[in-house]
DNA sequence: ATAAAAATTTAGACAAATCTAAAAAATATA
DNA sequence: TATATTTTTTAGATTTGTCTAAATTTTTAT
C-alpha cells in the first residue's frame, strides 16, 4: 500500500471525494448511506482518517478531504477507471459489468502496476462510462461533454449541445425527435460506415449517420 | 468470493496445498513458518477451516485438504499464475517482479474475470516461472521438464536431459561445458534466429542456436 | 423562542485474525 | 522406561471495522 491505507479507508476517501461538490463539508449521514454502513461506524472512521491527516473533521460538522486525502482519492479513482477500461476493452466485459470487478482491483496497490497498465492501454483518458481517468500525477480533466460518436453502447446519455447549428441538421434532428435534453442510448454501432442505431426516450429506435453522431454533444445521464 | 473464503483463508489453503507432498499431513509448525504466523494462530485458523470443510484436521496430528479445499487451492493457484503471466507478457514486468503483485491480484474473486483473462492471454499452460497453470476445471498438468527454447529470461534452470543423443550434439555440448546437472540462465533471446545467450554455472557466457536449445531439457532450479 | 425532529456522537459489544505466555501432548533420548 | 525436548494447543489480549442503543447536539417548525 503506497498510501498506507486499508481497503476500507480507501473506500471512505473515495466516497468522500465523490460526495464533495464545491467546498461544502460531507455529512456523516451521506457517507453512511453511500457506504451502507451505520452512521456510528462512519464517525469512528472519520476520527481515524483525521488522525492520518486524510480529512478535516469536526464533530457535528462534517468532513472534507485534506490535500493528501484528495491525492489519495484521485489515485484510487485512477486505478478503478484504468481497470474498468482494461476489463471492457481488453477482456470484453460490457460497460455495466466492469464496475464491481474494478471495485476489487482498485485496491491492489502497486504504483508500477498501475503505471504499466496505463501504458499498456495506451494512456486512455476516459473510462468505459465516459468518466475521465486521472494521470499518474493525479491530474484529472474536467468532466466534459462528449460526441455521441464516442459514447459506449448502452450508456444512457442526455443531449446537451449540437455542434453544427445549420438548418439542415436541425431539420434532420427535428424529424428524429432529438433536441437538447433528449435521453439517448446507443444500441448498435455498425463498423462498415460507423452509423449508429439509437434508442430515444422510452421507445423509438432510429439510425444516425457518422456525420450526425459527430455533431451531437451529450453528457452522462446522472 | 466464489469460495466463501477470506483472503487469509485463501492464503492458508494455498499454503497447505504447497506443503502437501504425497498424502502426509501438514504440520502446524510448517504452516506457521511458511506463513510467518504464530503457531497458535495457525491452530485457530485450522479449526475454522475444518468447520468450513476445507481441511481434515485433528489436534496434535496435522491437516490435509479436503476435496473442496484442493479445488479451492487450485483455483487460487490458477488466478495467481494467470496474473503472473499477464504481468510478465503484457505489462512487461520481469519474471522476478511478478510474484508479489500476483499475490494480491489472486484474491480478486470473480470467476468470469479469470476465465476471460485466460482467454485474453491465449490459454497459456505455464506461468513465467515455468509452473503449470490449472485450467478452469482445476486440472493441472504434472510439472514437467521443458525445452530450453521455451524458458523465460533470467530463470535459473538445471539441465536434466538431452533430446537428441547423437555424438554431434554431445560434442558441441561438451565444448560448451554443458552436461546433465549444469545450471543455466537465459540472458538474451535474439529474435532474428532465436538463438540464445546463456550463462552457465557461475561465470561463462555462451551462445546457443535455436536447434540446440530445442534439444536441451531443463527443470526449474528452485 | 422553545419544543419536536433529525443528525451525530458516545458507550459498550462482537467477529476476524493476530499475538504472547502457559499448559498439555507427542516425540526423542538416555 | 523415565525424563527431557519439541510441538501443539489453550487462555487471555489486542486491533480493525463493524453493530445497536442511548445520549447529545443541531436543525426545523410551531
Amino acid at each position: 500500500m503506497l498510501l498506507n491505507l486499508s481497503h476500507t479507508e480507501e473506500n471512505y476517501i473515495k466516497a468522500i471525494y465523490h460526495l464533495e461538490q464545491d467546498g461544502k463539508p460531507v455529512s456523516t449521514n451521506d457517507l453512511s448511506e453511500l457506504l451502507k454502513t451505520a452512521a456510528a461506524s462512519v464517525t469512528d472512521m472519520l476520527k481515524k482518517l483525521k488522525q492520518k491527516k486524510m480529512v478535516h473533521y469536526k464533530a457535528y460538522y462534517g468532513c472534507n478531504l485534506t490535500e493528501a486525502g484528495r491525492k489519495g482519492a484521485l489515485m484510487i479513482i485512477r486505478r478503478h477507471r484504468l481497470w474498468e477500461y482494461f476489463l471492457s476493452k481488453k477482456l470484453g466485459f460490457s460497460w455495466d459489468e466492469v464496475h464491481d470487478i474494478a471495485e476489487e482491483l482498485e485496491h491492489v496497490g502497486s504504483t508500477s502496476l498501475i503505471d504499466k497498465l496505463d501504458a499498456f492501454l495506451g494512456y486512455p483518458r476516459f473510462d468505459p462510462h465516459g468518466d475521465p481517468i486521472p494521470d499518474e500525477k493525479g491530474h484529472i480533466v474536467q468532466q466534459q461533454n462528449k460526441l455521441l460518436s464516442e459514447i459506449p453502447l448502452h450508456l444512457p446519455v442526455e443531449v446537451v449541445q449540437i455542434g453544427d447549428q445549420s438548418a439542415h441538421i436541425l431539420e434532420l434532428l427535428s424529424d428524429k425527435n432529438i433536441r437538447i435534453g433528449t435521453l439517448l442510448e446507443v444500441r448498435k454501432r455498425f463498423t462498415y460506415d460507423q452509423s449508429l442505431e439509437i434508442k430515444t426516450g422510452s421507445k423509438s429506435i432510429t439510425q444516425i449517420s457518422k456525420e450526425l453522431s459527430q455533431n451531437i454533444l451529450v453528457k452522462d445521464h446522472e
